[in-house]
DNA sequence: TGTACATCAGTGAACGCGCGTTCACTGATGTAC
DNA sequence: TGTACATCAGTGAACGCGCGTTCACTGATGTAC
C-alpha cells in the first residue's frame, strides 16, 4: 500500500526494491512512534519479507534508523521550503526578510504538528553518546533545516532587522524558541492544544522571536 | 552507596526502605540513559533484591518510572528555585522581574546542563497517547516548575514590562524557548557545546524572551 | 517477661515475549559462450 | 537461439538475551495474650 511508487524499476525480481520498502516501513514506523518504534523486524513483517533478510540491505537495525532519520530530515526541510515557497519575491526587502524568518519557523512547527513521530526521529542521535559529526539530509532546493534557517537570519541582517553584532549563532536562538515549542506540543503541556492553538501560539511565538532578535530603536 | 541518606528509619526491618532505595535507583538509571533506562529489573538489581519484590511497592514498570518523572519534575523546581534565591528581593521592580524571568530560565538551563537524563526523564509520558493531567511535583517552595515561571511572568507584568493583553499563555512562550535550547543541547546541534557556550547562548536566548515580550516602545 | 501467632516484605523459580543477529541454504536471475 | 553457470536476494531455522510479570513460598518481625 504505502510502497509501489518512486524508482519502480526491477519489478521482475524477487521483491523489487526492498532496499527502498524497507525505509519506506521504517518511515512508516517512525511516523506511527518515533526513533523506538522503528523495530528492524517489524519493518521487514510489513514488507512481507523474513527477518534477516534486512541484512543484504542494512548492516543492522541502527544503520536502518539512521537512514530513516535522514528521510525524516529531509521530510522537514520540504515543509519549510513548502512555506517559504508561497512568499512574494517581488515584496520589499523587510517584508520578505519577516517573511522567510516566519516561513521557516511555521514549516517547522506545522511538521511537528502533522508528523510528531517524524520530528522526533530526525532528532536520533547514533549508538555513541558523543557523535557530533552527524550528515544531514536536504530537501528538494538542496539545503537542509539548518541552512534554510540560516538564510532567513541572513536576509534580516541585509533588511537591517538584525544588528550585526548579533548574527553570530542567531540561528540557535530562533532554533531553540520553534523547537521548544514543537517539543511542548509533541510530549509535554502543549499536547492538548489543538493544531489551531498551536499554531496561533506558534504566531506569538515567532513575533516574539522577531522582536527579540532586532535591536531595540531608541526612538524616532 | 547511593541510598543510605534520606529517613532511614526502619533499620532493622529486611531491607529497610525499599521503596525509596528503588525510587533512587530508578533516579540514577534515569540520570544515565534517561526513561528509556528506567528498567525494573535493573532497579531492583542495583537495590540488591530479587526483581519481583518491586511488585511489593509499584503496580508496575509504568508506575515506577512515574514516581521518578516526579522526582525529576521537583529537581528541576529546585534548580530553578536556587537561582531564586540569590535575587536581592529589595531591588526595583523591574529590575526584580528581569532577575526572576532569568532565574527561571537559567535554573532551567543549568539542569538541563547538569542532568540531562533527568530532564527527559520529566518529560516522560504516561504509557496512553492522550493523557494530559499529570499531576506535578514541587520543589521545596511548593511551587511546579510552571508556577515559578507564571510568578514571574506575573511580575513582568506588574513591572509594566509585560502589556497585559500579552499576559495570556506567555509562560509557554518562555518556556518553548529555554525548553527547545535545552533540548538542542543534549539531543540536537548544540550538544558538542561546552557548558560555558550552553550558557552564554542561554543568556541570550533570554535577553530575546525578555526583548521580545516587552511591547516595543515607541519612543520617548 | 515469655510464648503463640498473624502479617507481609522479600525469595525462588518460572512464563512468554519480541528483539537483533548469525548460519548454512536455495533457487530465480542475468550473463558468457 | 540455446545451454551452463555464477551471482546474490531472499529463505528457514535457530541463538542468546533481557525484559516485565505471575505464582506459591518462607521466615523475620511486631503484637496479643
Amino acid at each position: 500500500m504505502t510502497e509501489q511508487d518512486a524508482t519502480p524499476k526491477r519489478t521482475t525480481f524477487r521483491h523489487g526494491d526492498l532496499r527502498r520498502a524497507l525505509l519506506e516501513a521504517g518511515l512508516d514506523l517512525a511516523r506511527e512512534g518515533g526513533p523506538d518504534a522503528v523495530i528492524l523486524r517489524e519493518a521487514t513483517r510489513r514488507v512481507g519479507v523474513v527477518p534477516n533478510a534486512a541484512y543484504r540491505h542494512y548492516a543492522s537495525r541502527e544503520a536502518l534508523l539512521q537512514a530513516v532519520r535522514q528521510a525524516c530530515v529531509a521530510a522537514l526541510a520540504r515543509s519549510i521550503e513548502k512555506e517559504l515557497a508561497i512568499i512574494d519575491p517581488n515584496a520589499p526587502l523587510v517584508a520578505r526578510a519577516k517573511a522567510h524568518l516566519r516561513g521557516v519557523g511555521m514549516g517547522y512547527i506545522k511538521f511537528a504538528l502533522l508528523e510528531p513521530g517524524l520530528l522526533r526521529t530526525a532528532f536520533a542521535i547514533p549508538d555513541g553518546l558523543k557523535g557530533q559529526p552527524v550528515p544531514e539530509k536536504s530537501g528538494d532546493s538542496g539545503k537542509t533545516p539548518f541552512q534554510l534557517l540560516s538564510d532567513a537570519i541572513d536576509l534580516m541582517l541585509e533588511a537591517g532587522l538584525l544588528p550585526k553584532s548579533k548574527r553570530l549563532g542567531a540561528e540557535f536562538l530562533a532554533w531553540s524558541s520553534v523547537h521548544g515549542l514543537s517539543m511542548l506540543m509533541i510530549d509535554g503541556p502543549l499536547r492538548s492544544f489543538s493544531p489551531a492553538q498551536v499554531e496561533a501560539v506558534g504566531q506569538r511565538l515567532i513575533d516574539m522571536v522577531e522582536r527579540g532578535l532586532t535591536e531595540p530603536t531608541p526612538g524616532p
